[in-house]
DNA sequence: TTTAGGG
DNA sequence: CCCTAAA
């Protein structure tokens, strides 16, 4: 009684920081699994695009062989192979789905969708419709690296033969039919070019469908909720963001009355196949022996940083088991999730910078400053360049909401989970012109009416959050054998996943990372030049290696190109974060062993920390194991928050005195509950070693 | 589900 | 902390 009230006012203290406690019944499920592949998946449009992006500044002066169709078949090759372990990723996931979740509906739409695209480009040769149909596929990563690309390409581009900015190296749409338009009439081209979008919208369709009750949905036409969203979208957003709120509530150790309800969730997910405990295992041991590394690390248990991060995530668990529940969209929820992912990966990316503006700090394009390329400028150093200098982005508004009697820390959080949630979900910007927005990517500045002269305060940039992003599942044929088992397969990649896994490389943006690197590689595990994602790295076809040499970013961006798509089968299983007991923890432990004896730790955790959700029984008895062996080793091997040797000297003396009375069951005498207590004072440390 | 232990 | 065999 006295321990546990004296705990529990630790506890309220202490505020745990939250971090997801995720019950291993959900957290083993299997489908977790599908979700990270699904983030790599994302990742890989977030690293083609920043790749791109960097191709193309490197690029900008190669841009004409590009242009002139250098490398189509190249190109088409080679993104159809990256399309292809998207393919494969989807498929595996796809069909994994169906194994236990009713949610394939839209399989059979998204294939019929294919088919119509593919359909329609009978004319073109037969490796170009896959480019195509590979692209439409993962439309987004076009969005996106136009998004970006654009911003730049278009200044350079502009006079170039063809109106459609090249997109970088990176393949896309645009390069499928642009490079048919070459040998077709302008007019075909343009149908091309049309058809191929139609579809892409098309293919979204069905997504935005799953999708759309819940969250705010980029139909290209109606996504912008930023400051120009109307409200139809803000009683969207604030849908979502109501499922946030949910999630947090959901989850978070804040809300330590809430008994293990949150935890009884069960996720509709299909079971994990064998194979993946020891996979598992071994990756939770390398993460493990990762761990003691990344000291820094360990400062965000504690800290906003990592908790923010775990927050964040199991929000969006409980976003996801929410909606799977209610509306068993699964696409949302994937991709959410892998919006996340991939939203953490990239933070680590260079391109930091432009995210961290997301969040409305000033950025600064000098697109006069990247455009000319050395060498063979040639016309473009004749075009005249506009500069801009965004101060900040327009912030979608964000609705949050949440009780009163919550911290101010949970406020940021919720915030910060708001935010992320925008950046993770795959962020488009969107360029308002004179107060009108400017949809067509393809327009030119000059065309837009943007130029140095006119007055760059009529210029504004958004950031739009979509949501959209299109089901790898979208993408039909391709590599089915390898489907789902495929997953059991630890082999090669399983090293990354810990890394993975742990959330700890995401969680953090900094450190991290770094030790991450030096794992993997130290488990030699990939070099990242090697890594089959790594081609997609590459951008654009063959060539951009020798375009692109970028010596930073590739480690960072190696790193996230790691995290995400090696691991295919990755399982979220995420370790439980390390929650080290708080001397408070300690003190209510040991006097309730000393109280209960060992061998009851069910009783252990009721009496002293029945409203600590995260502390087990095993975790007490666990601890009360490694206390035993602190109390035993000199102070100077001991490690981490250092314990009172009074509490420790208690420790032994519990040890020792249940040692001899049992208090087992079993136990030679009493009921178990009514053996003696230890009393501290005569049971003395004598047995101490 | 708990215990008890090994990893 | 995780994983499991046993109970």
């Amino acid at each position: 009684m006295v321990s546990k009230k004296r705990l529990d006012f630790g506890f309220n203290g202490y505020q745990a920081p939250v971090i997801p406690k995720a019950p291993r019944s959900i957290r083993r499920r299997g489908p977790r699994k599908k979700l990270v592949e699904d983030n790599k998946f994302c990742a890989f449009e977030l690293l083609a695009a920043v790749a791109g992006k960097l191709l193309e500044e490197t690029e900008s002066s190669a841009s004409s062989n590009i242009a002139e169709g250098k490398f189509p078949v190249g190109i088409c090759t080679d993104e159809r192979e990256k399309m292809q372990l998207i393919d494969d990723k989807a498929l595996k996931s796809e069909s994994f789905d169906h194994g236990s979740c009713a949610e394939s509906a839209f399989i059979p739409e998204v294939s019929a969708q294919e088919h119509n695209l593919l359909s329609n480009f009978k004319g073109l040769r037969q490796d170009e419709n896959d480019c195509v149909a590979e692209h439409t596929s993962v439309h987004e990563s076009y969005d996106l690296q136009e998004n970006i690309d654009c911003d730049i390409k278009l200044g350079i581009c502009e006079d170039k033969n063809s109106d459609g900015c090249k997109l970088g190296g990176s393949v896309s749409v645009g390069d499928s039919y642009d490079r048919k338009l070459e040998s077709g009439s302008e007019n075909e081209k343009n149908q091309i070019g049309y058809i191929s979008m139609a579809n892409v919208s098309t293919v979204k369709d069905p997504i935005g469908e799953c999708v759309n009750t819940n969250v705010l949905i980029n139909s290209e036409s109606s996504v912008q909720l930023p400051v120009y969203r109307d409200s139809v979208h803000g009683a969207l957003l604030q849908k979502h963001w109501n499922n946030v709120k949910l999630g947090i509530r959901d989850d978070d150790e804040n809300s330590f009355g809430r008994k293990k309800t949150s935890a009884k969730i069960r996720p509709f997910r299909p079971q994990p196949r064998m194979g993946h405990r020891r996979i598992r295992k071994t990756m939770a041991s390398k993460y493990w022996k990762a761990g003691p590394r990344l000291k820094d690390c360990e400062l965000y248990n504690t800290s906003e940083g990592m908790n923010t991060f775990y927050r964040y995530r199991k929000s969006f668990y409980a976003r996801e088991r929410c909606q799977r529940a209610h509306l068993k969209k699964r696409k949302l929820s994937k991709h959410r999730y892998d919006h996340e992912h991939s939203n953490n990966s990239i933070s680590n990316l260079p391109e930091k910078g432009m995210r961290g503006d997301k969040s409305s700090s000033a950025v600064i394009l000098h697109r006069a400053s990247r455009a000319p390329a050395a060498g063979k400028g040639h016309q473009k150093v004749k075009d005249p360049h506009v500069k801009f200098s965004i101060k900040s982005f327009k912030v979608p508004e964000l609705y949050i909401e949440v009780p009163e009697t919550a911290t101010v820390g949970s406020l940021k959080r919720t915030v910060m989970e708001a935010v992320t949630a925008i950046l993770g979900s795959g962020i488009r910007v969107g360029v308002v012109f004179q107060g009108k927005k400017v949809r067509d990517d393809h327009r030119t500045l000059q065309q837009a009416g943007i130029s140095q002269s006119s007055n760059v305060d009529n210029l504004g940039f958004t950031l739009e959050p979509s949501f959209t992003h299109i089901s790898p599942s979208a993408t039909p044929k391709k590599l089915p054998v390898l489907l789902p088992c495929d997953e059991d397969q630890p082999l090669p990649r399983s090293p990354t996943t810990p890394m993975i896994d742990s959330g700890i490389s995401n969680a953090s943006v900094e450190p991290p990372i770094v030790t991450n690197l030096d794992n993997v590689n130290n488990n030699e595990l990939i070099s990242p030049s090697k890594t089959t994602d790594d081609a997609i790295m590459d951008g654009a076809g063959p060539d951009s290696k020798a375009l692109v040499p970028v010596p930073p970013m590739d480690a960072e961006a190696l790193a996230v190109v790691q995290a995400n798509p090696k691991p295919k089968r990755t399982e979220i299983s995420q370790r439980r974060t390390r929650r080290p007991f708080s001397v408070a923890e300690v003190e209510a432990l040991v006097e309730a062993v000393e109280k209960l004896g060992t061998g009851r730790w069910r009783d252990v955790k009721m009496l002293a920390f029945e409203n600590a959700d995260h502390r087990t029984y095993v975790d007490l008895k666990d601890k009360w194991k490694t206390l035993v062996h602190t109390a035993s080793i000199s102070p100077q091997q001991r490690r981490g928050e250092p314990v009172p040797h009074e509490l420790l000297d208690r420790v032994l003396s519990a040890h020792s005195y249940w040692s001899q009375h049992q208090s087992k069951q079993h136990g030679k005498h009493h009921n178990p509950v009514v053996v003696e207590p230890l009393k501290i004072e005569e049971t003395t440390l004598a047995e101490g070693a």
